[in-house]
DNA sequence: GTGGTCTAGACCACC
DNA sequence: GTGGTCTAGACCACC
């Protein structure tokens, strides 16, 4: 029963990646929360149930999810869990660095493929046929 | 006249990066090959010259030039230094592959936060201003 | 207790060889791969544990194992150490192919020499006594 | 009229390669000898012709020469050129040895690749069909 | 504890 | 001159 009221979220959590492992939780929890598949108030899965599951070291899964408690995502309640802190204001603007933050670095990488922004619209033209 | 015979590459060198040097020369040396600057036969600076230019240690470049001749991209004679190993064939591939599979990427992670092509063109127009 | 769950390989380090110290090395995990001494998920000596035990500077061990990584026999786990990968299909054909063009090569070269195949099995007696 | 009396021999230079350049020179020359297409008195082809058609620096050949003359395969005459100097009891002594170092060179790389010598004897028989 | 990057400097083979 | 290997040691991120 101890799941009973948690949500977990999706987690394509790969070891062999060179992005850390709590880079990786943080990261799902994020995209849960901006896709509105957790919201405000539910409580997420435990460090401890989340660590068993996957087979991390539970001390990564709780510096994840400490950044996402410093970032205003989550918040602790001790005792009891991890709860989802949706902050409709401050998330919006997240929500929008983040996108913003991916379409610079990725203007960046074909530029450094030599790439130019017209390539790239032509190829778009392909995706969205 | 010592370095009559080579040819250098613009390098953006930010030592407080991230980014591993011998990562950032490795990006600049394959995006002047991407970009033609750098050809088939092109014998490139040598290690002790760039590593004298930037006040980089000779191994760190080294790592460098090693992994672009894994890559396929330079190939070493010893004794005389490394040259710029151009099939241009299978460089067209990759580049073009990995260009698309960038841009399939990033579509799929704006779509991941609830954002739409347009989204991208509107913040597009912000960087090409 | 501390090299409970890693798994050492057998490694005859000649120093004084003209073989570089990093290839023996390279040499050593892939033979225990190829023999399955060495299986998926088993975690390798860490670099500081073999490195104090041969008295060989970390540096050169971590471009062996970088090396392998390379060639997808060993992953990483920072923080947590250094994994076999082991690709069974990959591996078996990789090692096939590896043998025949090593074969291949041989009887060409004897041949090339005015040897026959029969003056190699006679050879071989000599070493199989 | 420079190469009337010469003779050439066959080299598959690549510069690319691991193996030095003064080696594969030594190597084309001893393999012309050990097959006889190059014989006792025959004139050999000057570093410098040697040096121009394959853009190899005169002082790398001189290197190999010097070398296959130390082991006694050349001789030179000052302001003619080099020799070759077909001793035939060295040199069928020579092949021998050089025959063994194949042999037991290949041996030890099969086993490194965990192959014994009936997988050889197996394969063997596919390439005596 | 683990791997990852970088340095300063030595010494070697090759051209 | 060129690349290639190795060392001793520092400092960092990650688990």
């Amino acid at each position: 029963m101890k799941q009973f009221d948690t949500k977990a979220f999706e987690l394509d959590l790969d070891v062999k990646s060179a992005v850390p492992i709590y880079e990786q939780v943080k990261n799902a929890v994020k995209l849960a929360i901006f896709t509105k598949k957790l919201v405000e108030g539910d409580k997420i899965i435990s460090i401890r149930d989340l660590s068993a599951q996957y087979g991390i070291n539970p001390l990564t899964i709780m510096k994840a999810y400490n950044y996402l408690e410093i970032d205003g995502f989550l918040y602790s309640r001790k005792g009891t869990g991890y709860y989802v802190h949706f902050d409709n204001e401050k998330l919006k603007k997240e929500r929008k660095g983040f996108f913003r933050k991916q379409v610079s670095e990725f203007l960046k990488k074909i530029a450094s493929l030599g790439y130019t922004v017209d390539d790239f619209l032509k190829e778009l033209k392909k995706h969205t046929k």
